[in-house]
DNA sequence: TTTACTGCAAATTATTTGCACGAGG
DNA sequence: CCTCGTGCAAATAATTTGCAGTAAA
């Protein structure tokens, strides 16, 4: 059987993971587990993140180009949905979810949905402040 | 200045993604690419995708875990959702999208929208009906 | 002619895998 | 004990970068 055994590692995860309470990506999980055990290999922390999703445990986010956030599930059904700033990289939470009409619909057609995403991006009101102070040049270069 | 040549390179990119008119991968532009133009370099692709995207003709979307996918713009206004079957990966659009009543109110807080993403997964039609055939233990082992 | 764009090879980065050892039950 | 989980090193895979030659303008 799988991923069965209590180890230190899975807790010491599982643990930065329910501290967090936010979506954190596995470079922070590790830069945050190898203070309490220096030994431990990036590998374990990807086994270990691919356990606790197997188990339900955990949601994915791409939040961005080049990494993958992992998110602790309170309890199996949460779903939860991210405001990214584009300025502070900041992860904000979404209050509300407007998908179920959607989702509805599509049920209607056939379609079994399983699960669905949702993300917004744009700049929060404090990095707004401060380009506004820097002459609102901001995005001179895009 | 940048991006301003004419190439072929970047013609048969740009064709490749507008013949599509859905979300398409590095390697599926490459391997198209690849045909015509046999001695091209897979930095090319990157290249000419990072400067369309700079140009705002070209969206990204993270569909899976391992690959980005790139969408043609038709006009810079533009934007699409997208359904993807968990069984046979194929992509659908989504017809509606709900959104706009939260960026209103998020706009009403100061946060400034640029963007958003939404997806769906789950089950099509057809991948439905052949697990129900096959005897509905499609996802037995999860 | 000029200098941006390309192909090639090497570098980076995130993630995965094989294997022998060590620890959990 | 007996097997699963770990650390380590090497392997993948996607993407990026440096550089010298090539081709748009």
């Amino acid at each position: 059987m799988e991923n069965r055994r209590n180890t230190k590692q899975k807790q010491l995860i599982l643990n930065i993971l329910k501290e967090a309470d936010r979506p954190v990506s596995a470079n922070e999980i590790y830069s945050k587990v190898v203070k309490e055990l220096p030994k431990i290999a990036k590998s374990t922390i990807y086994r270990n993140i691919d356990a606790l999703f197997n188990q339900n445990l955990i949601d994915k986010y791409h939040l961005n180009d080049n990494e993958v956030f992992y998110l602790i599930k309170e309890d199996r059904n949460e779903h939860r949905h991210f405001v990214i700033c584009d300025g502070c990289q900041k992860i904000f939470d979404l209050p509300s979810c407007p998908i179920h009409e959607i989702e509805t619909e599509m049920e209607k057609e056939g379609f079994i949905v399983k699960d669905h995403q949702i993300q917004i991006n744009g700049i929060c009101k404090e990095c707004a402040k401060q380009s506004q102070l820097a002459g609102h040049d901001a995005d001179h270069n895009r």
